[in-house]
RNA sequence: CGGGGCGUAGCGUAGCCCGGUUAUCGCGCCUGCUUUGGGAGCAGGAGGUCGCAAGUUCGAAUCUUGCCGCCCCGACCA
């Protein structure tokens, strides 16, 4: 990679840490690789949680909750997992402290060390498996369909905030099915939970897929996943639904008499998505002005920022601000009257921006006496000017209009970035200019792909779901190929 | 673990190459007055183990050596 690649993406980071800290997402934390989430950032999150929650619900699932800690010999059941998962885990040795015998402080106590290691979950399939053995005996039992909410643990060389923390929060969806059929339908149907959820609710468009086989979950028959484009033209692995098959069902020796009285291992999927959405919507979105949330799970809608000289004009102000913050409150819309006089007009408007609420009302007392109010729209900086009377409904209406407009723009800007390319040199230039996803011939070898990975840093983001079928010539190889797959440069 | 950068007040920094009064500036903080429609102005004030340790020197933020920590890039990965 050139020398001005690599300052682009060290430009692209510092912005984007930026904007998260500045924005009152996140920070970095004492402890090596995980943050501190911010109550603004964290507002965010539970927005986006109760949406997905609630879309689980919908579906037919329930919430649960497994075990932090697995104990090692799990993970060692399922050959092609312990490849995938063996590695980078934090593992718990010891289970008791003792005051240095040698002078200050506390150390770990030698004689507390544990029999069996304790691994802090990177993922629960092998500890939820488990359990699922003692669940599942008939098949009046399936299918058995459980989310979990969580905070897991993969102990990654580098991290970024959200997009790669050592400690996550996630849900990962863990379900047992009677037949193949009926689990390849659930992992379908969460893929299209997933990106319904992201496209409408975060505003930010995605390409349906499934993996390759040397990008597939360690352990999965299947990996189908949601792919999002960032502003600088590089993917982002957004949500993953799995087709576990029957491997784990194996692993765990879970069995079920069927109709017939048969004796069957179950059939398994899991999904997940995890706070790195919330990096998702940062790089999809924000300006140089700071975060653009989208309305729908923008932890403040509409912020009102009062213009005074004194405290008779600030009450005068108050009675109409707290009119609407009511009539707002009462049509369900998340708002905050910002009369705090530690700060001026001009410092909060620049705040909130910042902060990416989506849209700002100021009223002054040349708007009571004209009885109107100013109107800015965070996404496009625009300013108007609007009547007190029908204001209420007006703004409404333009969260709506926000929540298009965002989802539209960033669809733009990706379509536009999305290359069909037929010769190697182009595929190369686009990698190193504008970047992007790169629709291209590959001639279906794992060895192609990693000669591409390790040639370029593009890696096959997925093979996008209902591709067309097209005869072409591998890019790299020129061997034959029936269809186009979509490379890029990912996070 | 490799490559690059950095460590000076709560935060961001200048000074370092070429050692020399009381360590610079901005933000923030405190007091007062004036301000408030795009991150306020003026006046006054408080705040420092210059990452740690050793060395060179009459004298070290500055030079030397060692250590510690952080950030970015790469390998890993969602």
């Amino acid at each position: 990679m050139s020398k001005e690649i690599t300052s682009r993406q060290q430009d692209y980071s510092q912005w984007y840490n930026d904007l998260i800290i500045k924005g009152s997402l996140a920070d970095y934390s004492a402890v090596r690789g995980c943050m501190v989430i911010k109550p603004y950032g964290f507002a965010l999150w539970e927005h986006m949680r109760d949406q997905l929650d609630k879309m689980f619900k919908e579906t037919g699932h329930v919430n649960a909750y497994f075990p932090l800690f697995i104990p090692k010999s799990f993970l060692s059941r399922e050959a092609a997992h312990v490849e995938g998962f063996a590695k980078e885990c934090a593992v718990v040795t010891h289970y008791r402290l003792m005051n240095d015998p040698d002078g200050h402080g506390i150390v770990v106590d030698p004689e507390a060390k544990l029999e069996e290691e304790l691994i802090v979950r990177p993922t629960s399939e092998t500890i939820i498996w488990n359990t699922y053995k003692d669940w599942i005996k008939s098949y009046r039992d399936l299918p058995l369909l459980i989310n979990q909410w969580a905070n897991i643990v993969r102990w990654e060389m580098r991290t970024r905030l959200f997009l790669r923390t050592t400690e996550f929060l996630w849900q990962e969806g863990h379900t047992a099915h009677a037949t193949a059929q009926e689990a390849v339908a659930e992992t379908e149907q969460m893929l299209k939970v997933y990106a319904d959820f992201v496209e409408n609710w975060m505003a930010v468009p995605v390409i349906r897929g499934v993996k390759t086989e040397s990008e597939r979950f360690a352990g999965a028959v299947n990996t189908y996943c949601i792919e999002a484009m960032m502003q600088d033209g590089k993917a982002l692995q957004a949500g993953t639904s799995h087709f576990l098959g029957q491997n784990f069902a194996r692993a765990f020796d879970v069995k079920f008499s069927d109709k017939e009285n048969n004796l069957e291992y179950v059939w398994a999927t899991s999904w997940g998505v995890s706070t790195r959405l919330i990096g998702a919507l940062v790089m999809a979105h924000s300006d140089d002005e700071g975060l653009i949330l989208p309305p729908r799970i923008a932890p403040v809608q509409v912020v009102i920022v009062p213009i005074f000289k004194g405290d008779a004009q600030k009450a005068q102000i108050d009675v109409k601000a707290l009119e609407l913050v009511q009539l707002f409150r009462n049509a369900g819309i998340r708002i905050k009257y910002d009369d705090s006089d530690n700060a001026r007009p001009g410092w909060k408007f620049a705040e909130y921006e910042m902060k990416g609420v989506p849209v700002r009302i100021a009223i002054g007392l040349r708007d009571i006496e004209s009885s109107s109010a100013e109107i800015a729209r965070r996404d496009t900086r625009e300013k108007m000017t609007w009547p007190m009377e029908g204001l209420v409904g007006r703004v409404i209406k333009l969260l709506d209009e926000v929540q298009q407009a965002m989802f539209d723009k960033a669809k733009s800007f990706r379509d536009a970035h999305i290359v069909k390319v037929n010769t190697w040199e182009e595929f190369e230039n686009i990698l190193d200019g504008e970047g992007g996803f790169i629709s291209a011939h590959w001639d279906g070898t794992a060895e192609t792909e990693e000669a591409i990975k390790t040639k370029t840093k593009a890696t096959i983001r997925c093979i996008p779901l209902h591709n067309p079928a097209e005869e072409g010539k591998c890019i790299l190889t020129g061997k034959a190929s029936l269809q186009r797959v979509l490379f890029a440069r990912a996070y």
